[in-house]
DNA sequence: TCTGGGGTCCTAGGACCC
DNA sequence: TCTGGGGTCCTAGGACCC
């Protein structure tokens, strides 16, 4: 009797979802020992910035991750601020994700510091689901000093309910036996894919717990939610068929796209001309190096009261990873526009992908084009964002990491930069 | 002294075609 | 006389995730 249940605790799938615990904030305490048992936040470069990432200790003082830095301050005066190294927490986290494949081909990462794993067909070779965390936890913290929290579920929705029930550290298991008694007990807003908005609208029908939405007619959530409704449906009942897919497998990126808040609110249109072309050209070096193009240019604009967002989108005749051609199309865009504020975030995105032809453009100058492109972005991988760029990028603001560029723009436009 | 940046998916209306 | 219906593409906005 015993052993039947060890050899089968779960139905047919068993899934597992870790989640780094403060992952920028650890990493940085563990590449520099005088951060250790300190409150951390890891942070971006520019004025305007907010904690991405904070340590357990800065957590105890109240600090959250979305905070402005002065909010941050006042509830941890001692607040140790890190600027975040992206390219540092890229590699450790896909050292991690291999580590994982040890212990079953099926591994989906889900973010940079999330990935979900599909142990069904691993247990003959590690034993129990709990033992295959335990392993992977002492490897984590074996190679690179992390703590993870691990939640085993059968399927992704409650795996990763579950990872969240135990942090940091943690490792907590729900078996198709506990879920229902488990959905009575965990408030619709744990659910992933319930936020802030629906809560409200399930409350104000007396929704509170995922067992009320469960046994809530699912007839009455279509007609309030449409399609949605059937989904909060299921999550309430804790069910989710949706299989993990690994990378290899996974569809092409749907959209690139860069954004940035402005160190300052901006009025004219040089200036917002200026970032523009440098998003452009960000986005562009992007979809190159991914071998895609787009045909839908999206601009995005907040402007300085902060909630007024707004974008615009414009869909190309040909597809394209120019960033002169993505310039073009946001310039279109602006200028389809009167604004009516200055603007503190501007936004440019490539949208409509596909992969991009490997055959060179029909035209010479099509192709010339091309070739620029390719060399701009060889010599800029190799010596750092932004060595060479069209004209008007050149001149930099001392600050290392910030994008800060030269008022020295020109109207005449994009010179571009002598590779012969 | 205010609140980042990278995405995905869904909706709803309009244009246009058959 | 008073007007179908399905499909696809496009645009703008919103909810949600980390």
């Amino acid at each position: 009797m015993d052993e039947q249940q060890k050899e089968i605790p779960f139905g047919d799938r068993i899934i597992m979802h870790v989640d780094m615990n403060a992952f920028f904030a650890s990493v940085e305490q563990q590449n520099d020992p005088r951060l250790r048992g300190k409150p951390v936040a890891v942070v971006g470069s520019s004025k305007r910035t907010i904690v991405t990432t904070c340590s357990y200790e800065a957590r105890a003082f109240g600090v959250k991750t979305g905070m402005a830095l002065w909010e941050a301050k006042s509830c941890c005066p001692n607040l140790i601020l890190v600027v975040g190294k992206n390219r540092e927490y890229t590699r450790i986290s896909s050292l991690i994700m291999k580590l994982m494949y040890d212990f079953t081909p099926l591994v989906e990462t889900f973010s940079i510091d999330e990935a979900f794993l599909d142990i069904s067909g691993s247990l003959s070779l590690f034993g129990t689901p709990e033992n295959i965390a335990s392993l992977l936890k002492a490897r984590i913290g074996d190679q690179f000093g992390l703590t993870c929290s691990i939640g085993i579920a059968p399927n992704k929705l409650l795996a990763k309910l579950a990872s969240d029930m135990q942090k940091p550290d943690g490792l907590t298991v729900i078996k198709p036996a506990e879920v229902a008694l488990t959905m009575d007990r965990t408030p619709i807003r744990d659910m992933c894919g319930i936020g802030k908005k629906t809560e409200k609208s399930l409350t104000m029908l007396g929704i509170r717990t995922c067992g009320d939405l469960g046994r809530f007619p699912v007839k009455l959530l279509r007609q309030k939610f449409g399609i949605v409704g059937e989904a909060l449906h299921l999550m309430g009942l804790g069910v989710d068929d949706s299989p993990v897919v690994p990378q290899e497998e996974s569809d092409l990126v749907k959209s690139v796209g860069h954004s940035m808040t402005l160190e300052k609110d901006l009025e004219k249109r040089e200036d917002i001309l200026r970032y523009l072309l440098q998003l452009a050209e960000m986005v562009g070096r992007r979809m190159r190096r991914y071998g895609v193009a787009g045909k839908t240019v999206c601009l995005s604009v907040r402007y300085a009261d902060f909630f007024t967002n707004f974008s615009r989108q414009l869909t190309l005749p040909e597809y394209t990873n120019l960033s002169a051609e993505i310039y073009r199309g946001a310039v279109t865009l602006l200028d389809s526009v009167e604004l009516t504020q200055p603007v503190r975030l501007l936004g440019v995105k490539l949208s409509n992908l596909r992969h991009q032809d490997e055959q060179l453009p029909l035209f010479e100058g099509e192709r010339k084009k091309a070739h620029l492109a390719k060399a701009m972005d060889e010599v800029n991988s190799r010596f750092g964002e932004f060595s060479v760029t069209y004209g008007t990028l050149l001149t930099v603001e001392g600050k290392k990491g910030s994008f800060v560029i030269s008022p020295a723009w020109r109207p005449q436009g994009i010179r571009k930069v002598d590779v012969e």
